[in-house]
DNA sequence: GTTCCGTTTGTTCGCGCTCACAACCGGGCC
DNA sequence: GGCCCGGTTGTGAGCGCGAACAAACGGAAC
């Protein structure tokens, strides 16, 4: 102990050096630190001035030890790199990092059982005291309700009928604006560029587009599917464009109604003169799309924000029943949608 | 101690209870969990078994405070719901998972050396092993040089003069083909639209266009910058669609060229019949533009891998001098760009 | 049969911290 | 002057784990 001189490699300091240079004990350095009460502000001072001196920072790792709390959250996502994954994430760390807790991500590589089990996991395995997940899909929020394990869990971003909480815009009544602002613009019906079976939100905008279809009395024409990608939007509108009764398209996606826009483009049918076109989400470059694109908006900071409030409300020991928080999306009018021909 | 009943708050089971369980002492069962050689066969199965019978998960905490280890590495990244940033960050947590770390997130609020000093702490706060910083500003990759802390830090993404170990696309040889390209098509001289001043990824890209310029004796025009927001490349479209002798644009990445192509398609130029257009990124939605974006294309997932290996590689002991990794762009052809008029 | 050595297992300690409790200090009160 | 009490500080223990060392075991060599 005494012989430790300050070599080359001086060690970290830790409590006990500070409380030596302060003249106080480790637990009063301990004391100001957690801001107990109770500390002469004296006392207080040196200790504060003996922390600055060394950089002294404390060691979550012993703190975590014996507290059993990490701070630390986790995040289970799929597909990251999309626009509405990625902003979901950026919420949620920003509200994890106002509520005082760290955050971990681990991505899933697929989206069997297996897969979410793995991530949950590793997050456990790391001691996270709660976790996020962003997998809109059935397969993978069942998944996570199954495995759901000693730590809380809340979905965002998926349906909301899983066992689980969940933060989530409301499809379908976003679905249902949508389709019902053609329907206004006197389109005898509405077609409907649906995205792929297995996700929640595919079916919670099928399911708006296709009650205010039924409220309007409008037939239902037969759906078409993509898997959100532009790729599947442009693929689809090549065959929505030899359809000469199409006057009006609902994308499940902005992505979608990007590549069917520019389907339509090239069969030479104009946008919104032949064909209106309306999306989904309000991604940032939708308002820079040939015509610039009718779509609904739904925050996702927002959402991830509230599911990070609603994860840490539960940690706080609340442990009331399964809440579902849906927040209404908005309809953002540009020229992608316009009267029906004729009209 | 004999009197702990499991009661409904049986506590999570700790590597005594497995010992217990298995018969013998919880370093057995330590060394079973690392893999440490010289552990009987027999032994070892009924180690495994208690551990399965118990659904025992080590405590990382403890771990990490006898190892000096946390297993964890920090992320710091600015915009992250773009798509460059958002890949990256997807491609760092893939492999810190199979190198065996995890990975802690902290967005940047804003870019001075404030921000900056305040992410850092926050992770070493953690106790993270190393640091990547995607954070491709001059400010903030400087601002991080300068509080580089006691732990490794590798930038990712930004350009390539800081005195940290970095991982970058060559900016400047993607943005000298791009142009390039541009000129063998015929056109007398490209325009630039260049991203904000101080990135580091604007610099280099409007530093290879120039040089591409001066190697064909072309006339460098004067320069346009938006922020790389579609927005901004709309703007700067009309008042380029105003300019008579423009043929063509080398836009500093895809979503400026979006608006760009936009505010040409409303001013009546066509593209790429009156000009040109060329972009940077290749996002997945380059392909679905109207016209197809003609773009260079950069693998952000790889460079989120390649400097988390690079980190882990300096984790290993291996503290070679400082290192830069450079990756080489690749054209991606599509109609947006085509032969000069009157050619 | 003894000695020696490598394999296998157990014991003890301490990582840096918080918690529970004990000790101390000083003023107000009888 | 002694007692009580609240504010303030210190002491000891222990969180769960891995490292270092010690012990026990068994086979080979003599």
């Amino acid at each position: 102990m005494g012989t430790e001189t300050a070599g080359p490699e001086a060690r970290q300091p830790v409590m006990a050096d500070v409380a030596k240079l302060a003249g106080v004990s480790h637990q009063t350095v301990s004391r100001v630190l957690n801001g107990a009460p109770h500390v002469r502000p004296g006392t207080r001072d040196r200790v504060l001035a003996a922390i600055r001196e060394l950089d002294y920072r404390p060691n979550s790792a012993a703190r975590a030890l014996v507290t059993r709390r990490s701070q630390t959250l986790g995040v289970v996502s799929f597909e990251s790199t999309l626009y509405g994954p990625a902003s979901m994430l950026d919420g949620i760390e920003r509200a994890a990092r106002s509520a005082g807790y760290f955050v971990s991500v681990a991505s899933l590589r697929s989206l069997d059982t297996r897969s979410v089990q793995e991530a949950v996991d590793r997050l456990r395995d790391q001691g996270v005291e709660g976790i996020v997940v962003i997998a809109p899909q059935t397969s993978a929020v069942s998944a996570v309700a199954k495995v759901s394990s000693s730590v809380p869990v809340v979905a965002v971003g998926s349906g909301a009928r899983s066992s689980i909480p969940t933060v989530t815009v409301d499809n379908r009544s976003g679905a249902e604006a949508a389709t019902r602002q053609l329907l206004d613009l006197g389109h005898r019906t509405v077609h409907h560029l649906a995205g792929p079976a297995g996700w929640l939100e595919s079916q919670d905008r099928q399911e708006g587009w296709r009650r205010a279809l039924k409220a309007a009395d409008a037939r239902v024409p037969t759906l078409a599917a993509g898997d959100w990608s532009s790729r599947s939007g442009y693929e689809a509108g090549q065959r929505i464009a030899l359809l000469t009764d199409v006057t009006a398209v609902f994308c499940a996606n902005d992505h979608m109604a990007l590549g069917l826009l520019r389907a339509l483009h090239e069969a030479g049918r104009s946008v919104p003169g032949d064909i209106s076109v309306v999306g989904f989400d309000d991604i940032p470059e939708a308002a820079y799309f040939i015509p610039p694109l009718t779509t609904v908006r739904q925050d996702f900071g927002e959402l991830g924000r509230r599911a990070l409030e609603l994860l840490v409300a539960e940690l706080g020991g609340s442990d009331h029943p399964i809440s579902r928080i849906r927040i209404a999306p908005e309809m953002v009018l540009r020229r992608s949608a316009g009267p029906a021909r004729r009209a």
